[in-house]
DNA sequence: CTAAAGTTTCAAGAGATTTTGAAACCTCAA
DNA sequence: TTGAGGTTTCAAAATCTCTTGAAACTTTAG
């Protein structure tokens, strides 16, 4: 009754892998890394490129690229074994941590160049001929809007990060009118 | 100097629309919404789908299908003039409102989801036999951790959508091993 | 009821993204 | 230096997603 030495992993473990990759492709990643990583995270020691491609079905290529961005994410970490020549791979299991990671290497990058985008286009709105009635002036209004919630958004990323407190208030606040 | 009639917008307002449109492409949705959506949240008074697609150089179809999805969560609203036959769509200004129920209809469902599967998979992993040793108990072990980041977000979430204050102290706790 | 104006649908086409697998490339032992 | 074992690269193929635009459908004025 037991499958082969390297037979495909279980099937709940499967399903389970499929769900972490659907998630993490819901939040902007390859869902690849989101099946590996899972797949990592269930193993009780380290697994060879080839295991886990063999296990996810997934070919060569695929498995070495998804690695990459995963161990360039710090979810994965490569490991050595003694006599053994060829690479294994361990998954991170601060998640946690790269939540953080995220948040600020990409979330918060993100919003600061949305913030930048608006506050340029305000300045372009008015540079012209300074005039052109208050058509304009609605315009850079609503852009002012706008950077205010960019600028929320900036608070409430960089104190999820940092472990402070959040108050959302002000998202109900803006909510409410102005 | 004056560009015809019906013109594309102006420069800076193109640049907005497909600024927000990347940034809700990366929230999950599709680009021509965000495109639209601030195309008409920067316009003074509400517009037709035909200016909407003559403006943002889009089909009729693409347009008639985005608005309907930006309707659908409530972003946009339908509006009529006296005589006139034709629908006219104006930005819901609710900025707030609606970061809050896309976060209440469809963040939070996800990760209940999620939650549900792991439960899932987990009961999975006794029932068989029972036995088959301690790589077993591992593997429930894990399943049980990610269950508690599942419910760490549920929280974080409906917090946030019900305006109460948020502390992340367990995402750094969990980060900090168990 | 009919026709004009406007909107929605949806199959086909266009485009973008992902996956594959073979070749190039490392690294180390002998 | 050579060759075995492994990994990475990357162009081509397979997939998936989005856009188009004509036809069907709705609505309202006359």
């Amino acid at each position: 009754m037991t499958p082969p030495a390297s037979a495909a992993a279980s099937d709940p473990e499967l399903e389970v892998a499929d769900t972490v990759g659907r998630l993490m492709e819901f939040w902007g990643f390859k869902r690849p890394m989101g099946r590996i990583w899972a797949l990592l995270y269930l193993a009780p020691e380290a697994l060879g490129a080839a295991d886990i491609g063999e296990q996810l079905r997934m070919s060569t290529g695929a498995v070495s690229m998804a690695l990459a961005e995963l161990t360039k994410w710090g979810a994965v970490k490569k490991t050595w074994r003694p006599g053994e020549r060829r690479d294994y791979y361990e998954a991170e299991t601060s998640i946690g941590r790269l939540i953080q990671k995220v948040l600020r290497e990409r979330e918060l990058s993100l919003v600061q160049e949305f913030a930048e985008t608006l506050a340029a286009a305000e300045r372009k709105f008015s540079e012209p001929g300074a005039s052109e009635e208050d058509l304009v002036q609605f315009k850079r209004t609503r852009l002012r809007e706008l950077q205010g919630f960019a600028k929320l958004g900036e608070s409430l990323l960089s104190a999820l990060v940092s472990g402070k407190s959040i108050d959302p208030g002000p998202l109900l606040k803006v909510a409410e009118r102005r």
